[in-house]
DNA sequence: CTACGTGCAAACTATTTGCCTACAA
DNA sequence: TTGTAGGCAAATAGTTTGCACGTAG
């Protein structure tokens, strides 16, 4: 595929090498930047689309209405924190069983499973008894 | 509570008497145009918040970027068609014990479930194999 | 020479907010 | 007169696209 592009293995570098599950293309033009690796915030739009596209990564939608990318891992489900926006994976919760019969009676055909929960992580729960906002 | 919002009511009444499942603003927006109670657009969007902010409605959000208004009911999933857009209730498909297992261990209270399965309903799995795009 | 990667700026979509007027309490 | 509803228009946020340039192949 000729020449790769130095953004998109640039962005799979970073995704890879921190702790953090999930980026929004903001966190990705920034963590690029810090890096040495600046690059055009359009442009790390396009290079993260690709990588969604090609199936190198994940792209998903929050309802705090940014999408984010994620590295490709086994099947996961997310806890997202409405608080302080944290994004958790867990292990996949979704009832195997009743999935693949819904599938099988509906017609539907799956392509993508989202699954998450929304609420408060252990910490800012902790936070929010204390410091009743 | 004073004053009852008209266009509060008039969601209401609405979203109550069409099969339609979820609404987007522009639906709802349409909606009430049709019957007569044509509001602005940013009326329409602060009624149906407030619907959400006092628990009339729940507010959810799809991968295609739109928010979705619906009546509360029973507890249920989607099913999300990419083509077409339909969003199709179903029964809860998320396994309770790994759920309980998972907020007991982990500290995080759920406020939400979210659980969405994109794909294709089956009118456009068919209408995609024979013409195909 | 041709395509693709990239930067820069502008366009777009879906909200979201400001401000102002009117009516009900 | 006081707070909230509702219209109108402008502002935002987050993405998405158009165009031009440069270099690898």
């Amino acid at each position: 595929m000729a020449r790769r592009s130095q953004i998109s293995a640039a962005l799979l570098t970073l995704m890879a090498g921190e702790e953090r599950h999930a980026w929004t293309l903001e966190e990705l033009h920034a963590g690029l930047a810090r890096d040495k690796s600046a690059a055009d915030f359009s442009s790390v739009f396009r290079a993260a689309e690709k990588l969604a596209a090609d199936g190198s990564v994940r792209k998903l939608r929050l309802d705090d209405g940014r999408a984010r990318y994620e590295r490709i891992t086994a099947r996961h489900d997310h806890l997202h924190c409405t608080r302080c926006g944290a994004l958790i994976p867990v292990a996949c919760m979704l009832d195997d069983d009743a999935f693949a019969a819904l599938e099988g009676a509906s017609g539907f055909l799956v392509t993508e499973r989202r699954v998450v929960l929304n609420g408060l992580c252990a910490a800012c729960r902790l936070d929010g008894e204390s410091q009743a906002a």
